[in-house]
DNA sequence: GCAACTACTGTGCACGTTCACAGCGCGGTT
DNA sequence: AACCGCGCTGTGAACGTGCACAGTAGTTGC
């Protein structure tokens, strides 16, 4: 099988070999395969039916080395890894990438950056030139991450808005200070008057938009003891609900910065012995599938995860062509369930 | 920004600037980075410190160029996407190979080959040597992807026993029926005697192997009426559950063949009006994050995904230095929580 | 009828690295 | 004294591609 794999890979053709095979010349065979200018038709069907016939694939080093370009994107998680599996809103995310790069043929690679080492090696492996760009998912600030990878001069496309970079880096947010206007109506609406809120940290954009959010609406009346901090974990959620209960133990109703901390949340208020929606109305934010599967399902704050990757890819890929750095922000939408 | 990007990009130090800081060629610089065989203490000292003053990172497309070596690995996941995040067993084999590989300083690359497009694009750009080895997270039988990836000759690496290559393809796999014949064992000792089982799709190893060892245990016990037939998703599982309680409303156990489906095969019953564990014991296969977050926690088979992720990176960079395919088989633990 | 232009084609060079080879000085054996 | 081996070093080739350039033939314009 050594032998065997050796061999194919020996035998890959290359450029010559379908410049040969065509009649034609190296040069002829690149401007065919590259946008096809300046090829006589009779050379272009040529040189497709040679490729097709010694199934050529260009060596993509080759191409790179000349092009001084990767062709390839990588993506960033400066989160504990455990999030990728816990939160849904990640995998989403990459999952959302990874197909819209699929697309265009741009490949992702996949990094994490959450401890030292690992932060060091994917700043040093991005600083070699592997990549052309990357889409940073860092909720947290103070990463000394965005800075390296600014200085390194490699467009960077970060997802929800970069705390403190806000003018330097380029990045695709939904609204969430709008959206979570839009849940505590919604509760008002329902004529819920004691409104909690459980909050992302404060050192991340959803953990101080939405409370803002929260803010907006409540104003003079939101009180310090209706809000808690979380830190988007499921075991964050139970916590701060825990604490709410303590604090207002007469609330009836909770605004949840996360699905994944409103599962947990759910469950607290079950414990207790209080019913959902009846007592307490619970709402969410991310609408993950998170909000499907919680008893009663989630009444939550949509955010719009495929114009999001769908915005960060497009914003990254101008930045390639040479285009200066923007911001995308997308509407979010209220999705009723049965918690309220 | 792009003026500042492209001189950056080509202010980058190459390995002459390195062997002119330093005061030898190119030769004595390569060999110092590379293992650092016959180079004399003086030139290595002096090499590693013109890396440092001059920042100096070698180009990976120049290099795999001459070794003809692309230095990083393909994770490809052939299941429906959405499975990704659903389904926390990806996303953790996912980030277990990727900080396996990590370590050893080589990047994934994601892909996704559940339609036939995708795939499609997967074979052709893995053809293009675009990396040295795949990492095969597929299930199902009978996608054609594998056959084209041993054509291909490229090393591989299945998660799971890929049934049907068996001999051929390298494999790291948990022992599914051993496991479930632990789990079916410990069901009959808590005192059940009506013992059902939701079983994943035939088409897969776990749905093969975990019936096998269900079958083991309760042999000619095992009505047709206790067995249904899951895909390992949740809503799979609800569906397989009322379909048991409809054609076996007398049972008082089910050995689910995954976290996932067994999540909701609990919905299915506590809607049903039936107690977990008191009238019903539900056993899972994962102990993924879901087995933890159910109310009641969830009595499980622990795959060892950390074995499992290692062992696949050790069985893909062994095959890439050219030895041959081999397998490996990993031992399960039974996990006892309140679900039983 | 000659120059200028257009459409296409072939060739040398560069990208940055590793590897094989040859060369060098030095100490020890014949 | 000549030789060999050993540790270390420099140099030329190659890896496969894209791009600039030069060149060719055919068409157009005055």
């Amino acid at each position: 099988m050594s032998v065997e794999r050796s061999k194919a890979a020996r035998n890959r053709p290359t450029i010559h070999d379908v410049a040969a095979a065509a009649g034609v010349s190296r040069g002829t065979v690149s401007r065919a395969l590259n946008g096809g200018r300046n090829v006589s038709p009779a050379a272009l069907e040529a040189v497709l039916k040679a490729v097709r016939t010694t199934g050529y694939v260009a060596n993509p080093a080759a191409r790179s080395l000349v092009t001084q370009r990767a062709h390839s994107v990588a993506f960033v998680l400066t989160e504990p890894q455990q999030r990728l599996f816990e939160d849904p809103n990640f995998s989403i995310l990459l999952q959302g990438c990874t197909q819209e790069l699929a697309e265009v043929d741009v490949p992702v690679l996949l990094m994490t950056a959450s401890t030292e080492v690992e932060r060091k090696r994917t700043s040093r492996f991005i600083a070699a030139g592997h990549v052309d760009g990357v889409l940073l998912v860092s909720s947290h600030t103070g990463n000394p991450l965005l800075d390296e990878l600014r200085d390194s001069g490699i467009p960077v496309v970060a997802c929800g808005k970069p705390l403190g970079h806000e003018r330097q880096v380029a990045y695709a947010a939904a609204d969430d200070r709008s959206g979570a206007r839009l849940m505590v109506e919604h509760l008002l609406s329902r004529g819920r008057r004691r409104i909690a809120t459980i909050t992302g940290p404060p050192d991340t954009p959803g953990g101080v938009e939405r409370l803002a959010g929260y803010r907006d609406v409540l104003g003079e009346s939101a009180s310090p003891d209706l809000i808690a901090h979380g830190d988007y974990s499921r075991a964050g959620g139970e916590a701060a609900m825990a604490a709410l209960l303590e604090r207002a133990p007469d609330l009836d109703a909770v605004f949840v910065a996360s699905d994944l901390m409103a599962a947990g949340a759910l469950n607290v208020l079950h414990d207790s012995g209080r019913r959902v929606p009846q007592d307490v109305a619970v709402g969410g934010f991310d609408d993950s599938s998170i909000a499907t599967s919680t008893r009663p399902a989630l009444t939550t704050v949509r955010q719009p995860f495929q114009r999001i990757t769908r915005e960060m890819v497009r914003l990254l890929l101008e930045q390639i062509r040479g285009e200066p750095p923007a911001a995308s922000i997308l509407p979010t939408e209220l999705v009723v369930r049965a918690s309220t």
